[in-house]
DNA sequence: TCTAACTTGTGAACTAATTCACAAGCAGAT
DNA sequence: ATCTGCTTGTGAATTAGTTCACAAGTTAGA
């Protein structure tokens, strides 16, 4: 297959949750057109992204609401359970054990780890925080493919090797700095810094 | 000036938190190549990137990590504070609340903001929860620059409209959908699900 | 002073992503 | 059967972003 560009990924993220939305509502067809205005792009962009996987539409008529959410889903890779453990017990680890939309989309989130003796074996909604000395085993045992690294700077390159010697295969991370990763294992990074500065950047140059 | 890429923007965030690293360990010279390998592009891209907004470093010698880390503070609008408030008080409401990072970046928090009474009043940190019905006149007279939105899909678009009407300028948001907003206001998304279904795409379809 | 070793800044070349524009296909009306 | 109105799918054109490659500037050492 041809390289697949990130942005037309992210984009089809975004017309899975469209076509969600409007299944739910009862909308049984729509067209690119109806995607790019809910999308904030362009009918020719949705097309084009779509072309890369196949033809899913009917000249003339649109797509098929189901057909199409479910032709995305498989290629998201959405049509299996994916295995996840969250890396740090803080602020952010809590919140996301108790994100419901891991549920909602596959994404079985079975063990929480930290080093903080004082937190382990509490429970957090329905997961327990372990110890992170058992990340390696646990990893190997829970068959874990994705892990969401949610621990400071200092601590996050350390845990990510692990992770990745230990079999993980894609990693989250919230953690604020460049992490290394085989070529073989996927790593997507979310910075809160990285977002505000690119918002105070905006505001600073608003106008320009 | 000529339009700057959004890469560019988040990549100069990213060379400053590097800068700022080495800067406190005490380093006083670095060079793109040292920048390069930190953020893992190429030299070219950084000299690049930092060529849009003039020229910074010495040839043969390299930057100056105090002076360039003040250029890209000035660049990014970091040189001065920000007032930012955070509108919903659920989980991830509460993470960012709590959350040391703005503070040392120059954000100031001072109000978070949710409709549930039983959450108005309580004490989080250093700020108090506040109802969201005051929103707009907070936002007048707190004169808040910025509004971090933490609440659900269907709250978002409502609280957005109400935040920029109030003149709110800046917006990031952690509801899982597309908002809209008027050209003079920037919005960064944060997308949970969209970042989770780019890995699983990328796990997916490893090899091809 | 001259040379060697570096490193920047930047046009030019290249690669990637988006948008254009239109042939082709479908459904319903006449 | 044919026409009309609509919408897809896709090469071609365009625009945006990255990488190359090298002249020019700087320091250290002979």
């Amino acid at each position: 297959m041809k390289r697949i560009a990130e942005s037309t990924i992210r984009r089809l993220s975004l017309y899975l949750s469209f076509l969600e939305e409007i299944e739910a509502r009862g909308v049984r067809t729509t067209s690119s057109d109806d995607l790019a205005k809910l999308g904030g792009t362009t009918s020719a962009q949705v097309r084009k992204d779509l072309s890369f996987f196949g033809s899913f539409g009917k000249r003339g008529l649109g797509y098929s609401v189901p057909e199409l959410s479910s032709s995305l889903r498989k290629i998201l890779g959405l049509g299996r359970q994916w295995r996840v453990c969250i890396i740090g017990a803080g602020k952010i680890g809590a919140a996301l054990a108790r994100y419901a939309g891991f549920a909602e989309r596959g994404f079985i989130v079975s063990g929480v780890y930290d080093s903080d003796t004082s937190k382990i074996g509490t429970r957090w909604g329905n997961v327990t925080v372990r110890d992170e000395a058992q990340l390696e085993r646990d990893i190997a045992v829970n068959n874990y493919q994705i892990a969401v690294l949610a621990v400071p700077a200092d601590a996050a390159q350390k845990l990510v090797d692990r992770a990745v010697k230990a079999g993980i295969k894609g990693i989250l991370s919230f953690a604020p700095l460049q992490l290394n990763v085989p070529s073989d294992v996927a790593l997507r990074t979310v910075n809160m810094a990285m977002e505000l500065e690119s918002l105070t950047f905006a505001l600073t140059n608003k106008g320009d």
